[in-house]
RNA sequence: CGGGGUGUAGCGCAACCUGGAUAGCGCGUCUGCAUGGGGUGCAGAAGGUUGCAGGUUCAAAUCCUGUCACCCCGACCA
């Protein structure tokens, strides 16, 4: 028996953590780069797991009123420049249709035809604010028609330098939620309610611990009058915006003239809302939970929740195993967890037992089951966790039956070591001095410089001073915390960490995604 | 999009500086036999227009030009 390599995956987290996390990828077999820049290709075991984030989401859209629609994957042109911000926001970033024919020249070679040119350019949707806008602006005539509550799933193209898998993609796959209303008040409660709606997703499917919090000024969304954003912290201690939340005010509306009549009779503009989540969610869960043996999935987004693998020497064996695994299976796909049947596969490919069992740790599946001819006589199962090192054998009825609050239990650990790590790695910081070196690793010459950091929680003033300091650290201001959240107090006044300006309250600093 | 780097088999690399004949190696893959409860062993096999297009040369993976892609550093970002 040759030695086995100390993890699954190489490089290990704290060697060399942009890589692993590729690698983490590949071992997973979640995506890979496509032939086409900056775009990946989504493969099943990944795609499974994001089907099973848009079926919780989608429900929770439903259970507070929304909607599915969908809007053209193309706009006019027109449409991006009707809001001066959204024009600044976007426009560096765009895919523009500018052709609608092909031609083959001299050489045989397909060119777009000059002949047949666009009149007006299209874009590639980045976001569908505009062309949902100029929808409501004919769905919306009274107070009778609001408020209008939609939810689209689909996908844009923002034109990326710097592509990351799952964390930055050219095209990537979102649910953007639009909404619009006939008070101020309705639509802000709109903006928090869905904030608070990805947050319970986070946490309760993904076992994500995020920061529910306001943007600054320079982080809001262009055209929003407030952004809000869940932040969650990945296992480098950066910080990664997993969703987001805007009250647009009236921006939009005016824009695009989404009126409508109030019951006195008097014309007004709507108050609108957007958020989205996206497959960047993907990269939030793997780099949450994952180590340095590849994947781990919380049991309530795994496409697979238990793989059994059965273990035989002869034909004899082989007939024993399989019929024991089979009915192992029926009895446990009858159980349910999380309100569905529990997912279970066999794995009787002809491989190793070592491949096999490698290959689904690199997975992430959350249980894996060993049956060999030993526990078909005792009755039993053996048994591993995926986020515990060790293993047991445990007498099959046992196992079945507690089945349920096993996978459950792993949810909640998860859950409960990602909140340790974070709250482990944020503290509230004062001083300049402490700020500097909170964000500074001790070798930061060298060529993968140390995991170092985390969110740093201080008061602080926005102005020149600060950002050039955030500026030289590479740190960010990710969001302003809403009230009671934390352990730490954020909301008592006091003094910028910089300059000793008054401040109002905490704002939470990290180096981000 | 600016600065730097790299493109050689599925993956990781060697040969390039100093041009030379059949482009090597490891892993993986495939086949056979023995194995099989944490990455097994032995034997054999397949797999390449050296990213692409030009140029220099008797001769190009190697030198030159262009181009595309990827990586790193900036700027930008769900």
């Amino acid at each position: 028996m040759a030695k086995a390599a100390k993890t699954a995956i190489t490089p290990t987290r704290a060697d060399d953590y942009p890589e692993w996390f590729q690698q983490v990828i590949r071992a997973a077999d979640l995506a890979e780069l496509s032939p086409v820049r900056g775009c990946m290709v989504i493969k099943p075991w990944g795609y499974a797991i994001w089907e099973h984030m848009q079926k919780h989401l989608d429900r929770m859209f439903k259970e507070t009123g929304h909607q599915n629609a969908y809007f053209p994957l193309l706009i006019p042109l027109s449409f991006l420049q009707k809001e001066a911000d959204h024009v600044e926001g976007f426009a560096k970033e765009c895919a523009v249709v500018t052709h609608h024919r092909l031609v083959q020249d001299e050489k045989g070679q397909l060119i777009p035809d000059k002949t047949a040119v666009l009149e007006e350019p299209l874009i590639v949707r980045p976001t569908s604010e505009t062309i949902i806008g100029s929808m409501f602006a004919k769905w919306v005539q009274s107070y009778r028609d609001l408020p209008i509550l939609i939810n689209q799933w689909a996908n844009v193209v923002r034109w990326e330098l710097r592509t990351r898998l799952f964390l930055r993609t050219a095209e990537f796959l979102w649910q953007e939620g639009h909404t619009a209303h006939a008070t101020s008040d309705e639509a802000v409660a709109e903006t928090m309610q869905m904030l608070e709606v990805y947050r319970t997703f986070a946490e309760h499917y993904m076992a994500m611990p995020v920061i529910c919090g306001e943007k600054t000024e320079g982080e809001r969304f262009p055209g929003a009058v407030n952004t809000y954003s869940i932040e969650a912290m990945m296992q480098d201690r950066k910080a990664l915006q997993a969703g987001t939340s805007h009250f647009l005010g009236q921006n939009f509306a005016k824009a695009q003239e989404i009126k409508y009549q109030g019951d006195q009779g008097k014309e007004e503009y709507c108050w609108t809302t957007s958020w989205g989540v996206s497959t960047r969610l993907i990269g939030g869960l793997i780099m949450t939970h994952s180590d340095d043996d590849g994947l781990i999935i919380p049991p309530r987004l795994a496409p697979q929740h238990i793989v059994i693998l059965p273990i035989h020497r002869t034909d004899e064996e082989k007939t024993l195993v399989m019929e024991y695994c089979e009915s192992l299976k029926k009895e446990l796909q009858a159980v349910s967890y999380d309100g569905e049947p529990v997912r279970v596969m066999i794995d009787a490919r002809d491989l190793r037992g070592g491949d096999k069992m490698w290959y689904h740790v690199k997975r992430g599946v959350p249980i894996r089951l060993e049956v060999g001819p030993r526990d078909v006589a005792g009755g039993a199962v053996f048994a591993a966790r995926r986020d515990q090192p060790d293993k047991k054998g445990t007498p099959r009825a046992e196992f079945v039956a507690g089945v349920a609050a096993t996978l459950e239990a792993i949810q909640t650990n998860l859950l409960e070591r990602a909140k340790k790590f974070r709250d482990d790695n944020m503290r509230v910081i004062d001083n300049e001095k402490d700020f500097r070196s909170f964000f500074t690793p001790k070798n930061k010459d060298a060529e993968n410089p140390e995991i170092h950091g985390g969110y740093a929680l201080c008061h602080f003033s926005e102005g020149p001073e600060m950002e050039a300091l955030l500026g030289e650290l590479k740190v960010t201001i990710r969001n302003l915390p809403l009230k009671g959240q934390l352990p730490q107090d954020t909301h008592t006044p006091g003094k910028c960490f910089l300059t000793g300006k008054p401040s109002p309250q905490m704002a939470v600093f990290a180096k981000a995604y």
